[in-house]
DNA sequence: ACCAACTTTCAGAATGTTCTGAAAGATCCG
DNA sequence: CGGATCTTTCAGAACATTCTGAAAGTTGGT
């Protein structure tokens, strides 16, 4: 059976030390991204690979990421194939190497759009959805049922609610491009 | 000692049933709004707890809230106070009663504003400002150390997300009013 | 076909977050 | 002051999410 070999000497628990500035540096970078990204609902580590790519400039495979972050070799398989999923992160074959390798895009206002992008198609349409339903339903009861005026006015309300999402839809999407 | 109360004859556990279909649409929107919430982070008994101040449009009490979410008096003080911070809720006092009563912000742009403003505070000024420091030392590494090339591509790595989230920043306060 | 290299999957462990509820703290009124 | 009413706090319980790692799956070379 093969020992999972994380490149140290001794202890069996504590991360590689920083080295230089420069890493140090880069350092910082992956652990702001990740507690931003843990912030907004995206898994830590999710975002510190990432971040790691993003940083590097360049394609790494999954040993270089479980090494430099320390996190399993599961957790980088499936989080890689998200971010791939997302469109931030591209799947790159380098010749004569038979593991896969990673890179993140690098242009940082594309990046942001892709973000946005699968947010909004996660998150908002169904809200909208959702919203639209709901519109209906008081609809309906605005015209027929015992109590009109209540109605309207929670028709009213999911109106308006809807109405500003939909701006926001609509923003997002210019803004996108 | 008083027994909680949470005004139900028989089952200790589920809720009261949604009764007609004007509070079916109330609760369906309420419960999307605290499902979007807990995917962007926020707890979901908080963003259920505004969605029913919203949704309801008037003023409620501590307890009417309780009963209605099946939520603990304790979450939903602390919530209340949270939301309140943000600014997204008003307590009100009502003549004649001593419970405090809290309303939501009924304009929506308003309320979208609010929310954009708190996170803006709490999450993207932090990231800038490790940004800029991280930038500062590999500025100097740059020019002092072993690697200046490195060092400069990281630089320009930084600078570029710093650029992008900065653009967005001031994005958001125009958007803002 | 077989082996070696690499990737994916997923049950359960570890971790992190949110919620509860009872106790302590206010505040108001007579 | 005393007690009634309401609010806040916070330790620990309940819950949800994320992570691990070993086993199963895949791919490519010979």
């Amino acid at each position: 059976m093969v020992v999972e070999d994380h490149s140290e000497t001794s202890s069996p628990e504590v991360a590689i030390p920083p080295a230089d500035s420069l890493g140090r540096s880069k350092e910082a970078f992956i652990s702001h991204w990740g507690e931003m990204g843990s912030s907004w609902g995206v898994p830590r580590s999710m975002a510190e690979i990432h971040a790691l790519l993003f940083i590097e400039g360049r394609a790494l495979c999954v040993d270089e990421i479980m090494n430099r972050l320390q996190v399993s070799r599961g957790n980088v398989s499936t989080t890689l194939r998200q971010l791939a999923d997302w469109g931030i992160v591209t799947k790159v074959r380098l010749r004569g190497d038979r593991k896969d390798h990673f890179e993140a895009e690098q242009d940082v206002w594309t990046l942001l759009s892709l973000i946005v992008r699968a947010r909004k198609r996660r998150e908002l349409e169904p809200l909208l959805a959702a919203l639209e339903d709901a519109g209906s339903i008081a609809r309906a009861d605005a015209q027929s049922a015992e109590n009109p005026k209540a109605a309207k006015e929670l028709m009213a309300r999911l109106e308006s609610m809807q109405d500003a999402l939909k701006r926001l839809d609509r923003l997002s999407d210019r803004f996108i491009g």
